[in-house]
DNA sequence: CTGTTAGCGCATTCAA
DNA sequence: TTGAATGCGCTAACAG
């Protein structure tokens, strides 16, 4: 059996309380009685039985977390994956609001920070913008001793405690050279669809792309950025736009969401098969269109494991816990239409 | 507050000892009174606490691990996570024990699952081999009631619980389409080295490639596949004499372990940047490889993963308790040198 | 068949 | 500054 509290009170002759207040530095223990403790700890090596801590504490985690609004699948998979993570609050001890925002408005997150402070949560996510105005907001809860974590896309110039998403610029690496490879020798120029350049992740996605691109097809044209606002009607008068003007288009990167308009112009305009598609976000719809070969390959952040991820890293910060990096890491999947995984994603 | 045993108890006009039995379906309750109780259940929409009720049992789950002996890096590193995880016992309340078998040795891994047997434990983690005599000693497992899990390697003419680890017939297709549009329009032959065709996962990939190979490259040549166990050295032989062979070789795939056979004869050889060279399995080998351009994409199963989600798994299957598909499937990874996680895997 | 009671490992009053 | 006692939600002897 592992050592329990009382063993290290018999070891060093103390009341179990006194272990306690030792175990979570509290104030209140001589010098020498926290030494001898702290010997008797260290030569059981003890370890704190986290769930039976949480029974005796009956704590919960308040926890707030910020959606942008709007019609595109990838991020109502993401409050899908939030509704989730309330449906199991009882069992992980959360309590989850959900606070919903304007996509790509600053003003309005800014706002909805202050609304969440309001709240005194123990932690806030956020899907972040990147302006002072919402990096002054972050800081604000910081300061007030609230724990932040920047879910998809993050805020690097505040203070928030840790970033639940991609390493973007590699993942604009990624679609780079998949591009380059796939079009090998082919003639013609390639597009690029963002949704917004006010959000990181996509400046960041677009960086990596050319720089890659610029690696494994040197001297191939990439036309310049568009921006859909991650909104599938926009997206799609874009795209066609893009075909009509470039008869000889090879191939086109959709680095933001909204990609039902991409699949809905490629398709209508019979270039499904011979323009290269590169998109991000396994949705019901891309699933479809990279099995039918409109797209042809999909990159993908795991939202749930986003969700899961924030959760863990706000609940450890909230007490002071360190956590394990390589377990909140995020990775950058690729699906090709053979290694989609069978559910419905 | 969610409700706990005591407010059913209150509610049914029982007492906890009763509640309890109902709860975990022990004999020993008039259907009356244990109706009653659920009545009391359904209406309170109780769910169970696992944590205390952990606590109070202060269960242990004796789980044994069968791995191949072998060179491969990729089995050492599984045998490490294995490590990993005994490290988290005490939290976990697991007591792993590993036992080591002669890799494709299907009589030495039979007898060592009768000696997992005589273990008496509450579950067996097991890298199978598609062999009658290793699925009768499965299903003798399974009738002591013995929870089993395949790793890596399935069997599916057992009755083994679960299989933790990834759709090889997938993952070869992924493999097939990806040689297949690198390659391009690219003239010659294409190699495939295998471990053994003795273990399923290998002969799952062979068919998959095939199958994709055919599809997104007709008129390919596949070369007869070559197997080298999994031994850097045998595979640095064969490959060797394959480039030799075959002076218009295109590409090679290597869908078992010994991957730094194949990395030493290609770049010997002076081969690494002519030959398309798709492999399995992120080790610092092959990670290295992948940077410099000697091998093209690499397909991965995350080994922690499944090591992780085996011992769910098997602790679930001792409880009687269901599963979660979704968390328990696991992904084919590609891995290219643009999305390679930051830490040395 | 049912109920009482005493823990599991830890945190937290309240006294001393 | 320290200790004794109680309870978190659940399980398991042991009585009745």
């Amino acid at each position: 059996m592992r050592p329990t509290v009382h063993d290290i009170a018999a070891k060093a002759g103390v009341s179990l309380a006194t272990v306690d207040r030792v175990l979570n530095n509290r104030p209140g223990v001589r010098g020498v009685t926290r030494d001898k403790v702290e010997r008797a700890i260290e030569a059981l090596g003890y370890v704190r039985d986290v769930a039976a801590a949480n029974l005796a504490k009956s704590r919960i985690y308040p926890l707030v977390f910020i959606l942008p609004e709007g019609d595109n699948t990838f991020m109502r998979g993401l409050a899908a994956e939030v509704e989730a993570a309330k449906a199991r609050s009882a069992v992980e001890r959360t309590a989850i609001t959900v606070l919903s925002v304007p996509a790509f408005d600053a003003p309005a997150l800014a706002q909805a920070l202050e609304e969440a402070r309001g709240l005194d949560p123990a932690g806030v996510a956020v899907v972040a913008i990147d302006a002072t105005e919402v990096v002054r907001a972050v800081d604000r809860l910081r300061e007030d001793g609230i724990a932040v974590v920047t879910l998809v896309s993050d805020l690097p110039g505040s203070s928030r405690d840790h970033f639940a998403g991609v390493d973007n610029v590699a993942a604009g690496r990624t679609a780079g050279t998949l591009m380059g490879r796939f079009l090998g020798g082919r003639e013609g120029p390639v597009a690029v669809v963002a949704g917004s350049m006010l959000v990181r992740d996509h400046r960041d996605r677009l960086e990596g792309f050319g720089a890659a691109m610029a690696e494994s097809a040197p001297g191939r044209r990439l036309l310049p950025v568009v921006e859909g606002q991650d909104d599938p009607g926009e997206v799609d008068r874009l795209v066609s736009n893009l075909l009509a003007d470039h008869p000889d288009l090879a191939g086109i990167y959709s680095l933001g969401a909204g990609n039902r308009g991409l699949i809905a112009a490629l398709e209508r305009t019979g270039r499904d098969k011979t323009v290269c598609a590169i998109a991000h976000e396994l949705t019901p719809h891309s699933r479809t269109a990279l099995l039918s070969g409109t797209l042809d390959a999909l990159l993908n952040q795991d939202a749930g494991h986003e969700v899961r991820s924030a959760i863990r890293v706000l609940k450890a910060r909230a007490d002071g816990l360190a956590v394990i990096g390589a377990q909140e890491r995020i990775r950058i999947e690729i699906f090709l239409k053979d290694n989609l995984p069978v559910d419905p994603a």
